[in-house]
DNA sequence: TCTGGGGTCCTAGGACCC
DNA sequence: TCTGGGGTCCTAGGACCC
C-alpha cells in the first residue's frame, strides 16, 4: 500500500492590512481603491512612531518601504496616500477568513493575522482544483487576493507562498527542492534574517542550494542549533513543535513610544502605571496569571535593556503588578532619557482560583477596581484619561482618577 | 529625518541543590 | 574539609517572525 503524505497549504493574504482598508472603503462607497494608487496604512504622522504597516503595489515601485517613518516614504513618494490603521477591523476579517477555510479543511492553523496553514483534504478534488477554489471564493465573497503555497512541509508550503505575488498558487514539493529552492538566495529562507545572512556569506554561502551542502558541522560552529535546523530545512525537513503556536499564550506584554523623551520619574512612573494596566487587562482577558514580570526600556539613544523578576506568588492585580514593576525598575534604571517602556508578563498559568490567597496582599477591593477599570478599556480603550492616582502620588492627574 | 508593537525561542552564565 | 558533576531554575540579551 502506498502511504500517502499528507499537503499543507499556506495561505498568505496579499498586503493585508492595505486589501483590507481598499476592500472596507470600496465598500463604504468609495471610488478610489487604495490598491491602485501611491498608498499605505500608517501610524499618526504627526507622532514619533509614524511608520508604514503595509503599502500598495505603486506605492513599493516608487521605493517605499514597510517599517520606515512616513516622511521617509513621502520623500520618495510625494503623492502617498496614508490612512490610519484599523486593527480591531483586521482581526475582524482574519476571522472570516479562517472562518471560510472551515469549508476546505479541518486543520486550520493560524500563523498571524494574516497568514494559516491547513492541511489539503483529497476527498475535495484535485490539489490545484482546491487551491483554486479557495482562492476564488475569498476574492469573491471577502474581496480580497491571497497567495497560496502548497507542500508535504509547512516550512516550504510557507517559502512557496512568498513566490511570485499576488494572486499566486506555487507548489514547492519536497521533491522540488533541488530546482525551485536551492537556487534561491539564502535570504528566501524562512526563519533566516538579517543578522544570520551576512554571516553566512562570510563563509561563502550564498544561495540554499550551498547551504545543503555544507557540513553540517562547520554551520554549527558558526551558528549552533540554528545552523543545524537551516540545514535541514534546506533539505526540507519541516519545522518542529516548537514554532509552532499554541492556545494559551506563553507571555503578554504591552509597550509604548512616548511621543516625547521621558525624564521626570513621576511621569516615568505614570508612564509604567498605564502600560502596566493595559497588559494586565489583557492578562486577565486571557484568564491568566503571571510568575515573572520584566521591563524593557528603550532610552533616547536606542539602547534597550531589560530586567525581570520571578514572583513568590503568581498574580494578575494591576496594582501588585504595578508595585513589582516600580522595584524592578528603580534597580535597573540609570537616569537615561527615555522613549520607550515595556512590560511584559510570562511564566503565565490559568487563574483558576477565584478564592483569595491568604499570603496574597490582594483584597476583594483591589479585584473590583481592577474589574472597573477592566470594563472601561474594553469598552472605550485606553485613552490616557483613566490613571489611579492613589498608585501615581501625582496632583496632575488627580481631576481623572477614579 | 532616524528606526512600532506584539510575540516566540535560543544561548550563556550564575545560583542552588543533590 | 575538600572536590566534582549533573540537573534545574533564573536572568539578560539577541534573533526571528508578522
Amino acid at each position: 500500500m502506498i502511504k500517502l503524505s499528507k499537503i499543507y497549504f499556506h495561505i498568505d493574504v496579499n498586503n493585508a492590512f492595505l486589501s483590507w482598508e481598499a476592500v472596507k472603503r470600496l465598500k463604504e462607497g468609495e471610488q478610489i481603491d487604495l490598491r491602485t494608487i501611491p498608498s499605505a496604512v500608517a501610524g499618526d504622522p504627526k507622532n514619533r512612531t509614524g511608520i508604514i504597516l503595509a503599502k500598495s503595489k505603486p506605492a513599493k515601485d516608487m521605493g517605499v518601504k514597510t517599517g520606515e517613518p512616513i516622511f521617509a516614504a513621502m520623500k520618495k513618494c510625494p503623492n502617498l496616500l496614508c490612512v490610519p490603521p484599523n486593527h480591531s477591523y483586521y482581526e475582524a476579517e482574519s476571522k472570516k477568513l479562517r472562518k471560510l477555510l472551515e469549508d476546505f479543511s479541518d486543520e486550520i492553523e493560524p500563523y498571524s493575522i494574516d497568514e494559516c496553514f491547513i492541511s489539503y483534504i483529497p476527498l475535495l478534488g484535485s490539489v490545484m482544483d482546491v487551491a483554486n477554489s479557495i482562492k476564488d471564493r475569498i476574492f469573491n465573497e471577502l474581496g480580497f487576493t491571497v497567495n497560496i503555497g502548497i507542500s508535504d512541509t509547512k516550512y516550504l508550503a510557507k517559502v512557496a507562498s512568498d513566490f511570485e505575488k499576488p494572486n499566486k498558487i506555487h507548489t514547492l514539493y519536497t521533491s522540488e527542492i533541488k530546482e525551485k529552492f536551492w537556487p534561491l538566495p539564502i535570504e528566501n529562507m524562512f526563519l533566516l534574517g538579517g543578522k544570520t545572512a551576512p554571516k553566512l556569506k562570510a563563509i561563502g554561502i550564498d544561495t540554499v542550494g550551498k547551504l545543503a551542502n555544507t557540513d553540517i558541522n562547520i554551520l554549527k560552529v558558526h551558528l549552533k542549533s540554528q545552523g543545524e535546523d537551516l540545514y535541514n530545512y534546506a533539505w526540507g525537513k519541516d519545522i518542529d513543535e516548537r514554532h509552532q503556536r499554541k492556545e494559551t499564550p506563553k507571555s503578554v506584554g504591552h509597550s509604548k513610544t512616548s511621543s516625547y523623551d521621558l525624564t521626570n520619574l513621576e511621569e516615568i512612573y505614570s508612564f509604567i502605571l498605564d502600560v502596566v494596566q493595559d497588559t494586565c487587562n489583557r492578562l486577565r482577558k486571557e484568564n491568566m496569571k503571571a510568575n515573572t514580570i520584566t521591563i524593557s526600556l528603550k532610552t533616547s539613544n536606542f539602547k534597550v535593556y531589560s530586567s525581570s523578576a520571578t514572583l513568590d506568588f503568581p498574580t494578575n492585580g494591576t496594582s501588585e503588578i504595578y508595585k513589582d514593576c516600580k522595584n524592578i525598575f528603580n534597580k535597573m534604571y540609570k537616569g537615561e532619557p527615555l522613549r520607550l517602556i515595556g512590560v511584559s508578563l510570562s511564566n503565565l498559568e490559568l487563574d483558576e482560583t477565584t478564592q483569595l490567597n491568604l499570603f496574597e496582599n490582594f483584597s476583594e477591593k483591589e479585584h473590583k477596581l481592577d474589574k472597573t477599570v477592566d470594563n472601561i478599556l474594553n469598552k472605550f480603550g485606553n485613552n490616557h484619561l483613566i490613571t489611579r492616582g492613589s498608585l501615581i502620588h501625582s496632583d496632575k492627574n488627580s481631576k481623572n482618577n477614579i
